[in-house]
DNA sequence: AGCAACTATTACGTAAAAGTCAATAAAGAT
DNA sequence: ATCTTTATTGACTTTTACGTAATAGTTGCT
């Protein structure tokens, strides 16, 4: 039945530790269900800390990460709730596009400074021979 | 001259404190000259100071900014020094290239939720009228 | 039943990246 | 020459995101 995760299997499949899955859950991020004092992550669990662990990737910090999280959730019913989802994400997606920007911009360099290398490569090898 | 700013006009321009800026000089990310005791920052600094932010967009420490920065100095003369290089550009290369996934990905789902927020608006209208 | 291995809770510690505050010192304005 | 900004140094504080025990309860295995 019921496709329950430990702890242990959810830190080792994911490479992190115990601690830190309870800060997440101190934290707000993710909340498994407990069987007596036990915790028992779910599918959607382990959904949630995939987008947890992708946040941390691009530099959110756990607040923005479980505002982005909060986004996904069912939209609200009122439309000023609605519009002010609404910039959120629009102001979310600008700062995504900024880092879009950044990181072409960077590997761009990176490629550059590569390409030097290998120049410089070659040139080694010319005096050799 | 020298078209030298001083610190308050960088950090003006940037939107950081002059705490921010000395600390960077602390951890030796940026060495402006000094006249006296006074800081002068010269056009490179200011370069490396945008490099410098732009690497805090990406999440970056402020360890692998300065590992960054460092790939762009002059290549090494070195074989093995260069080898090593190109494996770090590689792996940083790495590392931005999941960063643009990760975006992409994020991007998709906003755009999933604003079309929710927007067929919900229109419901609401719809109710409306 | 007994022991190892896993888990939970609580509390204190720490590293990174600054913020805040106080005490000078120097430079420009009047 | 004095007054007022502006800058420097140094020390202490704060926030975020965990690490590290210490202690205790629980489960699985034999």
């Amino acid at each position: 039945m019921a496709d329950y995760l430990t702890i242990t299997e959810l830190t080792n499949e994911f490479g992190l530790t115990t601690r830190t899955l309870r800060f997440y859950e101190d934290e707000g991020l993710i909340k498994p269900v407990r069987r007596g004092r036990q915790r028992l992550y779910r599918p959607s669990d382990r959904t949630r800390l995939k987008l947890i662990l992708r946040g941390k990737r691009l530099g959110l910090s756990l607040g923005e990460i479980s505002e982005v999280i909060d986004m996904y959730r069912q939209p609200p019913g009122e439309a000023g709730q609605l519009a002010m989802l609404m910039e959120k994400i629009d102001a979310r997606r600008k700062d995504l596009r900024q880092k879009l920007v950044d990181i072409e911009e960077t590997i761009a360099e990176l490629d550059a400074v590569e390409e030097s290398c290998r120049t410089r490569l070659a040139e080694l090898s010319d005096i050799k021979s």
